[in-house]
DNA sequence: TAATAAATTTAGACTTATCTAAATATTATT
DNA sequence: AATAATATTTAGATAAGTCTAAATTTATTA
């Protein structure tokens, strides 16, 4: 088994190189919250398992079996804000957190279970797809609200900021997942959009647009 | 916070001083599968935090916080495992380790919206009583069937060992909380115990009649 | 009560995961 | 291509939790 450090540096080096890019020394030093030379020493022992494939000053990628393990963790993450949701009502904004604890919980029978329980469901409270047990999924094709142009419009399923502001403040707009909008004006200064959600109006900035994911 | 070592000290220290008694350093060795000099260093760690009384070869309790910790950690434990058995289907003898891992999640809200989903249970899958969320709990009096006499009864309400070798025989037995038994003979050269549950006779040995709980 | 046994603590070492500061390699800029 | 800036790695420390072996304290028993 692996430790939670391990398994936490598996899971960022996945996240970062999900467009088939390569993670680098800082990024992974950014995203998990550390030094530069920390993350070069777990990488050598991530290595040494033969949990990714690491070249001194040339970034990291995942080995099959490094991936393995992280779609399993994400797995675990997605299962259990489905359940705090689902089950326990807690909103989509105070869910993460917990579930960074939970999804090191190592019993996979226990995991298995959970996703039975639930109704083996697709996707996570933020619109992410759900690993099955397997380690499948298939990420829906969705664009940013600022990709699109006036009378554009689709449904929510997902958002790029994970953040509780983020996602509180989209709450409070009546933007989660699941709406229908449907783009009514664009500003040209400075690229807000005007939008329509359940016949009411709401007006959001770029920087929202561009965070916002919708179904095409 | 604390750390999961200590969370798992102060447990093992509250479960070996049940009784008032005074915990000591080769007791915690044994429980926690560690050494008697590591239990020293970490008892140091944990009477500067003020969560034990430790007098050198004198044996350790725990402080009115420690307790809390302790039973708080407790009551973790017994409703995920309840948890487990009620929503997830897994057997009693099958829970303890998966139970002993989550009981570190450290969201209070978080068990307590799970206390409150499965309906308040007042008693884990093997009779053990769970604290409420202001640590409040009371052991239900319980005997073992080997103090009882010829033609004594009860309904099985408890298990003094939580094996998974001792659970799974008891199921066999179709000795499982909730059942009625009734005394109709005791062995006097082994004083193994015959007994009826469901018109069904069943001998046990003296070992298991020590560790099956009977509510009087 | 003095010797012996058992329990406990101390000393010193090891592993994991961190850190800061210094050294080195890579990349970008003149 | 040389220099400067940036990224990464190495060196050396540190803290938590553990270990073995040795020292010390407490309990037992002759
Ligand atoms: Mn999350
Ligand atoms: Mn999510
Ligand atoms: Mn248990
Ligand atoms: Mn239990």
């Amino acid at each position: 088994m692996n430790t939670l450090a391990e398994e936490n540096y598996l899971k960022s080096i996945y996240h970062l190189s999900l467009n088939g890019a390569i993670a680098s020394t800082n990024q992974l030093a950014a995203q998990l919250n550390t030094k530069a030379s920390s993350v070069t020493d777990m990488l050598k022992k991530l290595a040494d398992k033969e949990l990714i494939n690491y070249t001194p000053y040339q970034g990291v990628s995942l080995t099959t079996s490094g991936e393995k393990i992280a779609i399993n963790i994400i797995r675990k993450h997605r299962l259990w804000e489905y359940f705090l949701v689902e089950k326990l009502n807690f909103k989509w904004d105070e869910v993460h957190e917990m579930a960074e604890e939970m999804e090191h919980i190592s019993s996979n029978e226990l995991i298995d279970r959970l996703d039975k329980f639930m109704g083996y469901p697709k996707y996570d409270p933020h619109g992410d797809p759900i690993p099955d047990c397997n380690g499948l999924f298939k990420a829906h094709n969705l664009k940013t609200v600022s990709s699109f142009g006036i009378n554009d419009g689709g449904v929510i399923c997902g958002v790029r900021d994970h953040s509780t502001a983020f996602l509180q403040y989209l709450d409070k707009q009546g933007l989660t997942i699941g709406k229908n909008i449907t783009i009514t004006d664009i500003i040209e200064f400075d690229h807000s959009v005007i939008l329509l959600v359940e016949n009411k109006k709401v007006q959001i900035s770029r920087e929202v647009a561009n965070n916002l994911l919708v179904s095409i």
